[in-house]
DNA sequence: AAGTAATGTAATGTCTCTATAATATAATTA
DNA sequence: TAATTATATTATAGAGACATTACATTACTT
């Protein structure tokens, strides 16, 4: 699934510029002239991320930025815009922004700019690998280390120790990992979860030492 | 709780100034003149952000990041640093960093810079944490600490416990309790409260020298 | 399709928590 | 002060949550 970039830009050579490279780069880009029907766009469909001009014909863009903030819209937003004080960068941030580029810039950077905010802010980031202390998980082949030594598990497992290491050190309760690991939560039982973290439990830690996963009476399970 | 940054400049001086300026924003900082004994406190504390430099002694900043990706750890990372050619700043995006600021920098943009990348990286606590006096509920991993060590209290202990700081200073009686802590308000007696309150007093107050929860004869308990 | 691995479900066991009862103490009233 | 009542304290047993193991079923592999 490509990402969804929303451009706001006055000066149509330069839309024309950044929507060409970002549909080279793969994304699908939505240019606009000024911000009249930004805000129905941004409640319909579900947009990745806003690159806003600030100097627009009618409003100041960062001030509809803060207002679209204030209307509980948290899409990511990169300034590119000729502002480029002291006093105007900062004000671009406090209204709301993500990432703020003064013009003239360098077309490269801003494409590494837009993927490093998407890689913090879509969930799709299923490559890499992401760490817990000494469990190590493997996305793109889908392995599990622990201490450096390769350890068998199962597509589940894997699945549910995904979870716990994106939320480490909070709880989560077994209605939510029904939900999210398992994708059918009417269907299974509690029992089900744990079962489960009994076997998970048992691949991390066979020695029972490490007391990584531990229960929550009554609410759930929590890493750390 | 205050977010733990990691700083690693090699400068003495300009690591201080920063050290100054994000402890006096509230945030929790380490500073490091090198790399030497960063990672293995990536892999035991739970660090929010890096700070890095590049031209440090030994390794490269952005090589150094670039190896963290490597291992797993996703610890969002801004640079800043006194390379800033176009090519320079590429590397050190596509070595794994989120953000890039070149030296000389704007402290206060540094700082906003902070702010938005925590914003988007750290879980915003949905409930966050209570404190009454000495007494800190954490409604997040539902645990306790008194006079800031850590106690350990039973689900119905904490249920009872939070109902009482969020009606401080007020008397509860013992069916708002059954209603409010205990759902099935017909079932049990008012000496299960009672009960209930010895425990938990045990709990918050072992010396019986606070004299935290009042009991008010003929009527209920209050905390104060 | 047979055989194996993965996962759900059921059965059993273990342990923690907590409601109740029993008893002791404190407060109130006569 | 004695009697009465409310609450505190302690002990205990039952309930329920979870762990563990065994078994059944589903999903893969070959």
């Amino acid at each position: 699934m490509s990402h969804k970039i929303v451009i706001v830009e006055d000066e149509e050579d330069l839309l024309d510029l950044l929507e060409y490279n970002l549909s080279k780069e793969g994304f699908d880009v939505v240019g606009f002239l000024n911000t009249k029907t930004v805000e129905s766009l941004l409640e319909e469909e579900d947009i990745d991320l806003i690159i806003m001009d600030r100097n627009l014909p009618g409003v100041e863009g960062s001030e509809y930025i803060q207002a679209l903030r204030d209307n509980g819209i948290q899409t990511p937003v990169i300034y590119l815009s000729a502002k480029d004080s002291n006093t105007e960068v900062e004000e671009g941030f406090l209204r709301g922004g993500d990432d703020y580029m003064t013009k003239p810039f360098n077309m490269k950077e801003l494409l590494l700019r837009i993927k490093a905010i998407l890689k913090r802010t879509t969930k799709s980031s299923l490559e890499g690998s992401i760490r817990h202390k000494d469990l190590l998980l493997d996305m793109d082949v889908r392995t599990l280390q622990v201490d450096e030594t390769p350890v068998e598990i199962t597509k589940l497992e894997f699945d549910l120790l995904y979870e716990f290491i994106l939320n480490k050190n909070s709880i989560l309760d077994r209605d939510y990992l029904l939900q999210n690991v398992w994708k059918n939560a009417e269907q299974n039982q509690y029992k089900t979860v744990n079962v489960a973290i009994t076997r998970l439990k048992d691949k991390i830690d066979p020695k029972k030492t490490k007391n990584y996963i531990q229960t929550i009476r009554g609410i759930g399970y929590k890493l750390s």
